[in-house]
DNA sequence: AATCTTAGGCGTATGCCGTACACCTATGAG
DNA sequence: CTCATAGGTGTACGGCATACGCCTAAGATT
């Protein structure tokens, strides 16, 4: 009977997620996003409750457009690596919404589907039970460690100037490795340290244990 | 020759994280810190610049509280666990503290004297040049993305209704595996997550290989 | 003791923010 | 053509960080 509505909860996602893009996470506000999408500010509250749930909006927008396909071929760390590097390249794409998948992560659909597909591949490896528990939830852990390491530590670049400044005596080793990685790019860190937490994990630790694929 | 000052950067400190643990890290504002120390919102800007840098201090009152005098006794993984365990139960202790933790751990002092102590290990257990650099990375991703999980994820419980309610038939895995979850306790998982982690670091992985202690 | 100098402390004001509330209006149904 | 209804908007409020300028306490100097 009444008029008909002007926007949809993703048209609000995406003109949040082009704010946050453009202008960064900062700028991000109601007045802003209702700005960009030519409304007035009460206009989002007929499609979203709070500043929260468009946050909310966002990250799934982010996160839901990750491939869960399970890859086909290789071995089961290859497979698991393929799943969280998918994870990695979306999140990666809005390095400004980082936070924001932090703080969202929990209950957003994609992140649930991400889970089931690396489950899946853990339990055809041999893992289960509170083995499997702890392999995906380690794994989330790296995956949510590494993203905020790359994206946040960097951002003024603060950390690194420490580390280079630091004087040899009081941190040797530090200042030693400062040097070295700055050889490591960002990549090659991410994928490193996935194939460390992937070779820890132990396939088929049941009675028969077997070591996985690539020692 | 004029007045003195009647604060330090320690007591506000002290204040701001009072407020936090007290009232939760959304009633963390210059001006509740100023009234917990019975000054004018005002006269906290004598002692720091912004907002940005209190929450700095805080964190450094939370991070540089842990020892890092090197553990003497055990495998190398053990000692770098005990390393771990103390940072994990110093950030713990400060819950509503977390996310601040994560936005300003770069550049913290406590950080750096912390990852000095770790690379010692590191390197006494034959881990050298870029290898060693991907192994403390990946160690920090992992206690980074950990100590969310535990603090951010069941904040509101939300994941893991979540988790309880799935449909089966779309998130077979994840809906056995909730079940399993529950039995698995915090400090369980942690450091069970933490040995799959340890487990993948190659010792000595140079010309000569020797596989670490307790493989 | 009296004065001076100077930085600490404070009151006020500005421009953001999220959002409650009441109002107006466009619209499809009748 | 009318009307009920839900969508869209303008205004207002309280809270936030913080820029600015004033007042004042207290050590130094006389």
């Amino acid at each position: 009977m009444p008029r008909p509505r002007s926007l949809t909860q993703d048209r609000i996602a995406a003109a949040a997620l082009a704010v946050i893009d453009r202008d960064g996470l900062a700028a991000l506000s109601m007045r802003a996003v209702s700005t960009e999408l030519g409304v007035s500010t009460m206009a989002l509250y007929r499609y979203v409750d709070d500043r929260r749930e468009l946050e909310g909006l966002v990250v799934e927008l982010v996160l839901g457009g990750v491939d869960v396909s399970p890859p086909s071929e290789g071995a089961w760390q290859e497979r698991i690596a393929v799943l969280v590097g998918r994870m990695r390249d979306h999140v990666g794409a809005h390095p400004e919404a980082v936070p924001l998948t932090m703080i969202h992560r929990h209950g957003s659909a994609g992140v649930l589907r991400w889970s089931e597909a690396v489950l899946a591949i853990l339990a055809e490896a041999g893992l289960d039970g509170p083995e499997r528990v702890i392999a995906l939830r380690g794994l989330l852990s790296y995956v949510i460690g590494a993203v905020q390491l790359e994206h946040l530590g960097p951002l003024s670049g603060e950390g690194t100037a420490a580390m280079a400044g630091l004087s040899p005596a009081e941190f040797p080793h530090l200042a030693e490795t400062a040097g070295h990685a700055r050889l490591v790019g960002a990549d090659e860190e991410f994928r490193g340290g996935l194939a460390m937490v992937l070779r820890g994990i132990r396939a088929g630790a049941g009675p028969f244990r077997s070591r996985g694929g690539r020692g």
